[in-house]
Formats: C-alpha cells, structure tokens, sequence
DNA sequence: ATGTAC
C-alpha cells in the first residue's frame, strides 16, 4: 500500500482522509509501518467503500492481517444501528459462515508426544475427514440437521461428542440464539448432511502444537497454559452449508438493495437493512449456519480425543476456547456514552471482549476473552486476551490470523507441494494432507509475519499477547 | 471458503 493514501494517527493506527464532498463514515486500519506498506491497496478500495454502507457506527476497520476478499477485506469490522437504517451484509460475514478455531489444552508435554508423533500423525488423518467435499461418517436425516441448526455444539454434546464442560468455552455457550432453519435452502441443508465432523479444505487445519513462550503469566495461568504445553488447535467453519447459504442470499440482499434504493459502492457489498425482509431471513439463516459450525469443531474436538487416547493413553483434551471469526452478531457497546444494540460484521476478525465482560466463563473473567490468531503451518499460532482498550477501539475486536500475503495462485506458482511438505518434515513438522496442490496454496511463505500481526494487535491495544504456539503435526484440508 | 469456474 502506497503510505501517502492514508494518514498516521498514531504508531499502529492510520486513517484515510475523505476528499472534499465525500460522505461516508471515518475508516481505520491497524498495524505497523511496515504492514501497510506490504498491504494490499484493496483492503484500503474495499474497507473505504464499507464506510459508505448505511447506518454505519463509528469506523469502518481493517486488522492488521487484513487482505482482500468478497466485498469486505478479510480482517474487516463493521458495526451497525438498525434503528438508523443499519444493514446486514453477506459479503461482510464471509462464505464459511462462523469459521474460527477451536482450541484445546491438554495434560500431555511435547517430550512426552515425541516418540509417537507419527503415529498420532496418521491416526489423526485417518480419523479426521480433510479435502473439499469430503463427507464423514454421521449421515444425518433431515430432521437431525434441523436440529443441528437450531442447537449447535449443544446438540453435539448431547449426541454424546464431548461434554457439558466443552460448553462454556465455547462462544454463546455452544448454541446461538435466533436461528431459524426455515430460512435456509434445501439445498444448504442437503450439501450438509453428510458434512458435519469434517474438516474441509483451503486453510483449515487440525494442529498438534506445543506452547513455545509465555507472554503473560498471569492470563496464562487462567487459560491453563505452560510452557512445553501440547495444545490442539481446529480450525474449520460451516462447509457447504455456510457457503451455500452465502451464495444463496448475495441474490436475495442485492435484490432488496434495488428494490429500497440502496446506493452500493460496489455489487460484492449486497446488503438489506436489519429491518427488512430478507435482512431477516439472511440473518435467521446466518445464524443457523453460526451453529453448524460450533457442532462440527464440537464433533471435531472429539474425534481428536478419540484419538489421542489410543496413542497417548491418559491425554486429556480440555477446550480452552472456540471464537469464530466470521460472523455478524448483535452486541451491545458503548458509543459516545450510549448503550446501543449494534450488528458487528467480523470478517476475519475474532472477537475480543475484555476483561470483566459478562459473556466470558468465570474461569476467564479477570484475564479476559482468549483471542486466537491462527498461523500458518510453518509458523506457529498465537493466544490473546481481549482488552477493556478494545472496546473503545474496535467494538471489542482483534485479528483471525497471519493472514494472506500473497493470492493462493501466486503461491501455486512459486511452490511445490511436495517440496513444502518435504521441508517442513526437515524442521520436525508432520504435516498429512489431501492435497499436495493444497500444501503449495499454504506454503508457510504465502502468509504475512504472524509475529508481526500479533505485536500490531497488541499495540493498537486490540488484544495482549498471552502464549505463542508451535507446529508439530498438521492435517491439512 | 466451495459438490473450487456462468
């Protein structure tokens, strides 16, 4: 990104200033010097047209490992009234509806694992189902998917995949409220039957980590982490069903768009008011979508745990947290000294309630909500914790990720699937993967410095580093 | 992200 486009408001956070006549709200773009110079000018093109939507609260905002997507740049936050004709947009959620990534701690040390690791590597790969369209073993009626839509990681555990405990880590309790699986196609529900407990492809992962460094002691404490920890990190989202229901309703909302006179910026940008019809439906639909994806990481985690213990007997996989980082929730924040009801879009973005916040567990109430920025499998992961700061800055928000540095069709032109795999094998990562084309798309070089992503989140006061995590084996969609 | 593309 050219620097002289945007305007430094202080060391981590940079605006963009409006020419004469332009109306649209302020936007704000966080990170160092350096990643914003190695942005893509489509994250400033498409978070500056996001400030244009109606009944936009505050700024329009982009995370550090902000990158170009549909619409609105992966790493974009957006919050809106709908008492002041505020909108609802798909392109603002994100095609895997509710993606994020569950993260369990467990009572297993990296020595302890290391002279199985191959083993559990192809136990995991074996149990896990990875690569696009792949199915898994439960095949669910139509009225069972129902009940998935409308119970989420509630119906899992009540399914007998994991327990009661898992609940309260994950975000809503397992279960979000306002789902209605009328509004979602029969063909979003058909494509899901058989999908729940699988991983997918592209960028989701299943990881076996271990705890590399400590950055706070105290709120690593209270999330239970040490260091030489193992930890399993699962990140996936809603498969076909979420993506379906994103194709589905991109038609429906720029039809309403014309239908009430909405000015778009641009056709990715198909939004309806919150009050409306089909805002409504997508939105009863979205939800439903926010469910699948707490029951499949909830499925997920189990099928680990099933695993684990047959390789390492006496592992305990506890779950530290599950946050989602494409979603569209309804939050109440402070704005100007007013309690408001807003809709915030986090696309690739988690949220990040900080501490004393009323949603967390009690056992994270003082530390403040576990924030995970997910690496590449090369790199290595960070934990967070949300921060009082952030609510002020960004309605309680912080980075998904390292980020795309680079598309998937650059990174197939640059790297061998094989060679990467190979590689990362040298350095002691195992990874297991359906697709070597795959590997090449995720090689560890196609991502931003995630180091950087996450000192960028602390600085702008979005979220505090707690742990960093290492790779030791990734399965790969 | 995706039964990877109208």
């Amino acid at each position: 990104m050219d620097l002289s486009r945007i305007e430094r408001v202080d060391d981590w956070t940079w605006t963009v200033p409006r020419s004469a006549g332009e109306s649209r709200a302020e936007v704000r773009l966080f990170g160092g010097r350096d990643l914003l110079a190695a942005m893509d000018d489509k994250v400033l093109e498409q978070i500056t047209n996001v400030a244009r939507l109606p009944g936009l609260v505050g700024c329009a905002m982009a995370m550090p490992d902000a990158h170009w997507g549909y619409g609105f740049p992966i790493g974009g936050v957006a919050a809106f009234d709908p008492e002041q004709g505020g909108i609802i947009s798909a392109g603002g959620v994100g095609f895997d509806i509710s993606c994020g990534i569950r993260c369990l701690r467990s009572n297993l040390t990296l020595e302890a694992i290391r002279p199985s690791a191959r083993a559990l590597a192809d136990g995991l790969f074996r149990d896990i189902p990875a690569g696009v369209g792949e199915q898994g073993r439960l095949k669910l009626s139509p009225q069972d998917l129902d009940r998935v839509l409308e119970g989420g990681a509630r119906w899992a555990v009540a399914e007998g995949y994991g327990t009661e405990d898992d609940l309260r880590y994950v975000e809503e309790e397992g279960r979000v409220a306002g789902a209605v699986p009328g509004y979602v196609s029969e063909l979003a529900k058909k494509r899901q039957r058989g999908e729940m407990g699988t991983l997918g492809s592209g960028n989701h992962y299943l990881e076996v980590q271990s705890v590399e460094r400590i950055f706070d002691e105290q709120a690593a404490r209270a999330f239970g982490l040490s260091q030489g920890q193992v930890v399993i990190s699962i990140h996936c989202g809603s498969r076909g069903l979420g993506h379906q229901i994103g194709t589905d309703y991109l038609v429906s909302l720029a039809k309403a768009a014309q239908r009430l006179g909405i000015d778009l910026p641009e056709r990715e940008l198909a939004c309806a008011p919150i009050h409306s019809a089909e805002g409504e439906q997508y939105l009863g639909a979205m939800y439903a979508a926010i469910n699948i994806a707490l029951a499949n990481r909830q499925i997920l985690a189990h099928l680990a745990r099933g695993v684990f213990e047959r390789f390492c007997p006496g592992a305990i996989l506890e779950t530290l947290y599950d946050v989602s980082h494409n979603t569209c929730k309804a939050e109440r924040h402070r704005v100007d000294g007013r309690e408001r009801l807003l809709y915030v879009h986090r696309k690739g973005a988690t949220r990040a309630f900080g501490p004393g916040h009323a949603a967390l567990p009690e056992r994270y109430r003082e530390a403040g909500q576990p924030v995970i920025i997910g690496g590449s499998m090369g790199t290595g992961s960070y934990v967070l914790a949300g921060t009082r700061e952030s609510e002020t800055r960004a309605f309680s928000s912080a980075s998904h990720g390292a980020g795309r540095a680079m598309s998937r069709h650059q990174a197939l032109k640059r790297w061998n699937g094989r060679q990467v795999v190979d590689e990362l094998a040298a350095r002691g990562i195992l990874i297991r993967t359906a697709s070597m084309r795959g590997a090449a798309e995720e090689a560890p070089g196609a991502y931003k410095d995630v180091h950087e992503v996450a000192e960028a989140t602390e600085r702008a006061g979005l979220a505090r580093r707690v742990a960093f995590l290492v790779p030791r084996i990734c399965v790969k969609g």
